[in-house]
DNA sequence: TAGATTGTTAATCGATTAACAATC
DNA sequence: TAGATTGTTAATCGATTAACAATC
């Protein structure tokens, strides 16, 4: 099942695509068309009917799509039709908002289910209802719990360190928020949040108004 | 200085060179080629060097940049060489830490000036030093502060009401945390930032492993 | 059958990268 | 001058979109 040859851009449409049919069926919609998602999801029609041919056939022609089963399907697809478990390390701002984001949050499927600091005064305390712990326990939790999904919301300057604690520890996939590019191994899967860029980022439209 | 020229793509790495030669101005380094930046970065030096034309020559032949012209320069490029207002709506877990992260964050340049929630019961208390005030504030404030920037950090069923109200009050940049597509007028530039779909985009990962 | 909408191929568009002439 | 590295053009690569045959 692991298929290299679907694009990342298609990969990162699909939850969106899942956002609207869950949408949908809560509204009780039975079938849709390509068009009528075009939009409500901001996107070609003909963009959403190509990403679809990656994974297989979901429609009917002449009559559309069912959204139950497209949905389902989907859902496989992604991985989101069951929970998976995450280790958060960092409860600063970042690690605290996501902490408690996820215990509020369910149907998001990534269950963070330990949280580490490095900060004495932090270990104890608890997050949602998660107790935080000491990043000196991070090779003994990771063991205990085989975490698939390790988030990094520590300061730029300890990034390196965790990052390379999380890899030799056998994880696998990655999601970063600390302000820095960080070199991985190949058969890792790193994504990057940066907030910081993506305010920055805004200065440049605020001082060039667009068209 | 309006450059509808310049693609998208390249004014999102600019931030991410001026991160790198601040870090090699601390450091001393007078003097730096393309090829250095190439690892540091992560980015190919010949893209550095593609993406700098657009906004004009930078460098030396046969010798390289200087790493402080040029940072004075990219920084005026990008609007970082001066602070700009902003305003936060939604003061839940992501406004929260973003209003803290604010603060403490000086070379953001992004400058919350004020915070705005529909809850009475947060109104009145602080994040960072700023006090919450309620939401129908907004208007009012708008027309004080003229803040050229808006985050938008409230939960997805408010987020197109308090969007329509940001244009109707003439803000033309925008930062949308909420988990929805917005529709907005051409001269507006909305930037979204997802973390639900961050998330959930980890899991197709970590049911297909990379290579 | 006629109308509709899919799945898929082909055309377009844009972004990245390689190559190299310009020049310090 | 020889060596180095930029700025820029041209080639490549990949992603989006248009078009249409397949088919319900």
């Amino acid at each position: 099942m692991k298929d290299k040859t679907v694009p990342d851009s298609v990969i990162r449409r699909l939850p969106l695509y899942l956002r609207v049919l869950e949408e949908l069926k809560a509204k009780g919609t039975e079938i849709v068309s390509s068009q009528q998602l075009e939009d409500r999801i901001g996107l070609k029609a003909t963009q959403f009917r190509k990403d679809l041919t990656y994974f297989g056939e979901f429609g009917v022609r002449g009559v559309g799509y069912e959204v139950d089963d497209l949905l389902n399907r989907l859902k496989k697809i992604c991985g989101l039709n069951e929970e998976k478990t995450a280790i958060l390390i960092g409860a600063g701002h970042i690690g605290t908002a996501l902490g408690n984001f996820n215990q509020v949050n369910n149907n998001c499927k990534v269950r963070i289910k330990a949280i580490f600091d490095k900060d004495e005064d932090k270990v104890g305390s608890t997050i949602g209802q998660i107790e935080i712990q000491h990043t000196d326990k991070l090779p003994q939790m990771i063991d205990e719990l085989d975490p698939q999904i390790g988030i990094i919301a520590v300061p730029a300057r300890a990034a390196h360190e965790i990052t390379d604690i999380l890899i030799e520890n056998d994880m696998k996939v990655l999601l970063n928020f600390a302000p820095v590019h960080l070199d991985i191994p190949d058969d890792v899967y790193l994504q990057g949040v940066d907030l910081t860029l993506e305010l920055q980022n805004l200065l440049y439209y605020s001082q060039n108004v667009v068209e």
